[in-house]
This record gives C-alpha cells, sequence and structure tokens, in this order.
DNA sequence: TATCTTGCATCGTGGTACGATATAAAAATA
DNA sequence: TATTTTTATATCGTACCACGATGCAAGATA
C-alpha cells in the first residue's frame, strides 16, 4: 500500500484545470462554429455529421446499425435522425436486398450538395483553428 | 479573376472527408466518454463544464453572464443551467455588492468535491486520447 | 416448426436551449 | 434631477433531440 492519503488521491490543482478548461472551451468554440455554420444552412450539428458519415463510408451507404455506432447513438436514436433527414429530402431509405431486415441509408443529390457546401466550410475553419486545438491539448498537464 | 469555375469551387475529395469524418469520429468519441463519466456521477457534460469553468475563474467565481459567455450560451440559458445546478447544490448565487445587477456563481463544498472527481477522471482520459484527436487533426487535408 | 437473435420502428418522457418578454439596476443624457 | 437607454438576470412557452420501453419482422438455430 502506498503511503499517501487513499480517498482524494490529490486534488487537481489550479493549472490541471485551467488546462482542462481551456481545451473545454476551444472544443465549444469548435462545435459553435460547426453550429454556425449548419445552422446558416438550416441543419443541425448532428444531421451534418450523419450525411458526413454516410458519404465517408465505403461505398457512400451505411446501414442504420451501422450509422448508430458511428454517432455514438442507441439504434432508435438513429431511426429518428434518418427520418428527419428523410423527411428534409436528404436521404433516402432502401431496404437492403441481402438481408431484409436491414435499411440501407444514402445521400440523396440534394443531400450531397448540402453536405459538400458545409464540408468545405468546415474544412476551412478547421485549418484555421487547428493548431489552437492541439495547443489546448498538448498544453494539458499530466495528471500522474 | 481565376480561370476555374465559380459556383462549385471544386469539391471535396475522398480523402477530405475521410480526414474530416474522422475527425468528428475522434471528437464523438471523446464527448460519449465525457457522457459516461459525467452520468455515472449524475451529471450532464454541460454541468461539468460549466463547474469547470467556475473553478478555473480567476477567484473561483463567476457572474451569470461571465459564464454564459465561458460556455458560449445566451444569457437565459445560463440562468437555467445555473437554476439546476442550484437546485443540485452543486452552485450557490449570491449577488455582486458592486453591481446589484449580475449575480456572482460560486461552487458549494460539495460542487467542488463532485467536479474535482470528475475532473481526474476526465484529465485520466484525455491523456490518452489526445494522440487520437491531433493525429486526426494532423491527417486532415488541406483544403487549398 | 419453435425459439432465439438481430435490425428497424413507434411511443411517451425528460432534459436543454432558444425566442419573446419582463423586471430591476446602472449608466447616459436631457 | 428626471428621463431614457443599456445592461444583467429571470420567467414562460416552444421545439428539438436522445433515451427507455416496447413492438414487429426477418434471419439464424435447434
Amino acid at each position: 500500500m502506498k503511503a499517501r492519503a487513499k480517498k482524494p488521491p490529490q486534488s487537481m490543482d489550479d493549472a490541471q484545470y485551467a488546462g482542462l478548461a481551456g481545451f473545454r472551451r476551444a472544443l465549444r468554440q469548435l462545435m459553435a462554429d460547426s453550429e454556425r455554420i449548419c445552422g446558416a444552412a438550416g441543419l443541425t450539428t448532428q444531421r451534418f455529421q450523419a450525411l458526413l458519415a454516410i458519404r465517408a463510408a465505403a461505398d457512400g451507404s451505411m446501414s442504420i446499425g451501422a450509422l448508430a455506432e458511428e454517432l455514438v447513438l442507441r439504434h432508435h436514436s438513429a431511426v429518428e435522425l434518418v427520418g428527419r433527414l428523410e423527411l428534409a429530402g436528404l436521404v433516402q431509405r432502401q431496404s437492403d436486398p441481402q438481408d431484409k431486415r436491414r435499411v440501407i441509408v444514402s445521400l440523396t443529390r440534394q443531400g450531397a450538395a448540402r453536405l459538400d457546401e458545409l464540408a468545405r466550410e468546415h474544412a476551412k475553419g478547421l485549418s484555421e483553428n487547428r493548431d489552437i486545438i492541439i495547443a489546448s491539448l498538448t498544453a494539458l498537464p499530466e495528471t500522474d
């Protein structure tokens, strides 16, 4: 057993809190920018991320389950998200011939166009901000 | 004027989409981890971030307006968030003597203890994941 | 065929942020 | 000083979104 106190294995100091807070601030800023870009196009960031994930998938399409896993969502949350995207005309469902339980989701022409516009803006913002993110990450003090 | 087409200033290619999608995936993973840690302690990530921001502030306290700006929220959204934190016994309001319009928010003893526990877990997880984030960022193809 | 597993869908609920609006204090101006 | 404007917090109704619980259909297994 160690000699040090066991319950509070030593509190974080101000510098560690500052580092952690700084990183979260950078992330919030990044996400706020993303929300602004998406919002201007009438989308939420989740919808944008769904479109992006589908576009970046192997053949440009994914099952709902795969999308759920990619987005770290429950199956039925992905179902609802795809439902909203379909209603907006950005994606289309189609039953998988191999396994009729599966539903394959792919971008519509409109969805692909909308995504491309947003993705370019995001990429531009990221190349401007990535140094800040990396700085805030590398500035994180070691915890032990 | 440039000779290139002006409307679609050239679409993003697969590699660019993969890079962008990879970065977002890393972020989602990070946030999902954070949600898991916070959830186990009965908090949302927003509440955690609010506690963290207050703790990291100059003298361990902030006005509601300052918190709103820090969290990239509207004033009244911060009001509500602070209300929920106060109800949970994690922060306390106190009127600013200098400017009686202001309300100063600070952590309660319980809030500080809860935050410290969560912050240490986050810091631990971050030092494991930051390389992934940095890698996904540096792997981003240049857009122009 | 009977049972189990997997994948998608539906419904009701809760949390959270927002716009619109209100109230009070401070600052600016007449 | 009195009036107006600005600033800071608060309240209310609305909408979005993810979740748990549950259901249904298709495939897998016995």
